[in-house]
DNA sequence: AAGGACCGAACGAACATTCAATCTCGGTTT
DNA sequence: AAACCGAGATTGAATGTTCGTTCGGTCCTT
């Protein structure tokens, strides 16, 4: 019951590196079942739709972690513009400390798995989130931007500083990225 | 002479729809042949390095284009401060109105293709860019963050739009593009 | 006629997927 | 408790397809 969990893990966990990498081209099953020490067989066994199947679960998998923890973070005890930018804080912060995760999401994006389906799909557990944002908005917390337009502020920056990281082009230390969260949040805010 | 630069510009044309709409992998050579109206051949006899050569000199290509437009919204007569906004607002507009080649550059950015090799070709032609840059920094014009995150600020949320708005997931009207240009470019200055 | 432009069938490598065969092991029968 | 069973787990060689690339030959221009 836990070695098949595990093995199950195993393939995720070593498609999640491979991908983001190699990218999707340059990721065959074949390696991601010599990395992971299964068969490729047996990859079929878990994920019945084949490679579309992994890579969609790999993509809910960790979306539900990343909303997850921007969630934890959450106090609804607080007020609204606290908790915005609690939600800014969070987000950021998570791409920036999961650059695999991230670059796997960003290299997502832009392929043709992401299509209209799986992002209703996935909408639905942000469904918390939006709220809190309709409301700050409603309440004028933050500028009248769409949701999309709100959610790009916050997380595509760091997206993009998280990918330069993990290559090296650059280095953020605590206080840079501190200053970065003020300098975005002052973007959204009223 | 002329023929045969209308073909090249043909298929590289090809090239960037193809890709935009269905990524690296997904646009065979075959595919971008046929819908370029020409034999698989020639692309081999214009790009003698294959799928390599093709890519990377759309990414060449391209890039020019966009820091030319840029270029060319400068006035370099105008004020530092002057310069620096117009600089965010000239990426800014360009990525919108220019989902494709947007898209394109994204999906190059997070592919195999995207080394520190092509990196360091294409940041020479950035040095106007960054001259200006380095100069408003150190004239306390904007906060003193690392040319990558400038750039990232300037350039990752427009991305990420053009790419929403290009799935028709946004509609941004003028109103909405002024506004978060002002936005983005009140995250940037001091 | 000579060299470059051009064609598209053909080749070979890479890859996703399948499948027949073997193994594992918890539960059932004897 | 020993023998047995069957369903799921696992394997990796085989299959069929896709795709990048090549090449022998044709066409056009000068």
């Amino acid at each position: 019951m836990n070695q098949i969990d595990d093995k199950r893990q195993a393939i995720l966990k070593t498609t999640l590196r491979l991908i983001a990498e190699n990218g999707f081209h340059g990721t065959a099953m074949s390696k991601v079942a010599k990395e992971a020490g299964v068969s490729t067989g047996i990859i079929y066994h878990y994920f019945k739709g084949g490679k579309d199947e992994l890579v969609l679960e790999l993509y809910r998998f960790l979306k539900g972690k990343c909303v997850g923890f921007i969630l934890d973070e959450l106090d609804i005890s607080q007020p609204l513009s606290a908790q915005m930018k609690s939600i800014c804080e969070a987000s950021f912060r998570y791409s920036l400390n999961h650059p695999m995760e991230t670059l796997y999401l960003q290299q997502f994006y832009t392929s043709p798995y992401h299509n209209a389906e799986i992002q209703e799909e996935i909408g639905q557990c942000y469904a918390p989130l939006k709220d809190i944002i309709e409301r700050a908005r409603e309440e004028m917390i933050i500028k009248d931007f769409p949701d999309a337009v709100i959610g790009s502020l916050i997380s595509d920056v760091a997206t993009s500083l998280a990918q330069k990281q993990a290559v090296g082009l650059i280095e953020l230390n605590e206080e840079l990225v501190d200053s970065l969260i003020g300098a975005i949040w002052e973007a959204i805010r009223r």
